[in-house]
RNA sequence: GCCUCGGUAGCUCAGUCGGUAGAGCAGGGGACUGAAAAUCCCCGUGUCGGUGGUUCGAUUCCGCCCCGAGGCA
């Protein structure tokens, strides 16, 4: 089996730093995995490597959307894995760096799913919400797949239609267990930070994005029509907070706190995620020696 | 100096016609299979400013004191 580095943690732990000097090392090439860093022109807010950063480490699956376009999980993981083939194939150690744990989930194990996701059908689903409420629609997916039903909870109506849509599309229930296996040889290092540090960093961290002109760059992006208000990329934190104070509604310090609170929320649900993971290697970024044995390890296993 | 209104959870405040109190936010935990930086679920004991008094019992009523805000001088 092909191995994989993964290099996981929540926002501003100093995963793209890590994974950088660990390629250096280890002769690797790095994939993002972060769902918003997969968009073009989203730079500041997202906290894209630069050039200088990368420094001369090939990095991939960054800048590959336009902002208005929409992203899925299943995009990803083809591209990845296809990226990952490539970079084993020329003898290279492919160094996986990112928070999205649902980005993370694909490349650790295969997705299962027959279906894609149907507009058509979501449009529709979402208007039968509205008129019916979403007990009804919970009730519908409970008669077709009691197991399902139990798991989504009925104000969680994003995960409600998408259940239903899978269901409608295939013409039954989700495959579940099988196919679960691991798909490559796993080395999941995940930053652990003393969580007031993390914040700390965090605010530091939003700090800087202001002063690099993140409001500027918001500004840019909306006035040159690169994406609308309700764009998937515009959901980002960091973007989305902007509206608000675009419309009058509050001022730039408060912007600046919520994203600042946003991002400690979405910090606590990466780590979450992570928590999933048994086989997780939890390293402090600072602990060098312990990161480089546990890598040595896994590539001598 | 006098008058009025406040002082309750980290913050903003509600409430107790006297039986030791609860919301939002913050914070913590969790879920997550093609929207995921999205979406959703769970978690609330704190000298009720201090001190005397009345009372079986005071955070609640009364007195005094302290600290804010405003008004009159």
């Amino acid at each position: 089996m092909k191995k994989i580095l993964i290099v996981a943690g929540a926002t501003a732990s100093g995963k793209s730093g890590l994974a950088v000097e660990l390629a250096k090392k280890y002769n690797g090439e790095i994939i993002s995995c972060d769902s918003m860093q997969i968009y073009k022109h989203l730079d500041v807010g997202t906290a894209k490597i630069t050039t200088e950063e990368m420094q001369g480490i090939p990095h991939y699956m960054i800048d590959v959307v336009e902002p208005d376009k929409e992203y899925s999980v299943w995009e990803y993981a083809s591209a990845a894995k296809a990226i990952i083939d490539d970079i084993s194939s020329r003898g290279k150690m492919p160094i996986i760096a990112g928070g999205t744990g649902l980005y993370i989930e694909s490349l650790i194990y295969p997705l299962n799913f027959a279906v894609n996701k149907d507009e058509e059908v979501r449009a529709r689903l979402t208007k039968e919400l509205n008129e019916l409420g979403a007990e009804e629609l919970h009730k519908r997916l409970e008669k077709a797949d009691p197991e399902d039903a139990a798991k989504i909870h009925p104000n969680n109506i994003k995960r409600l239609i998408r259940a239903l849509e899978i269901i409608e599309l295939s013409g039954g229930v989700k495959n579940k267990e099988e196919l679960r296996a691991p798909q490559y040889d796993v080395c999941l290092i995940a930053l652990d930070i003393e969580r007031i540090k993390l914040y700390e960093r965090i605010d530091l961290r939003v700090e800087h994005m202001f002063d690099s002109g993140l409001e500027k760059e918001i500004r840019d992006i909306l006035s040159q029509g690169l994406v609308c208000r309700n764009s998937q990329s515009m959901q980002a934190i960091g973007y989305k907070e902007f509206f608000d104070y675009f419309d009058g509604k509050i001022s730039i310090s408060e912007v600046k706190d919520l994203i600042k609170t946003n991002t400690r929320h979405y910090a606590k649900r990466q780590l979450s995620w992570l928590r999933r993971y048994k086989f997780a290697h939890w390293i402090n970024p600072s602990d060098k020696d312990r990161i480089i044995n546990t890598v040595n390890e896994f590539l001598r296993g």
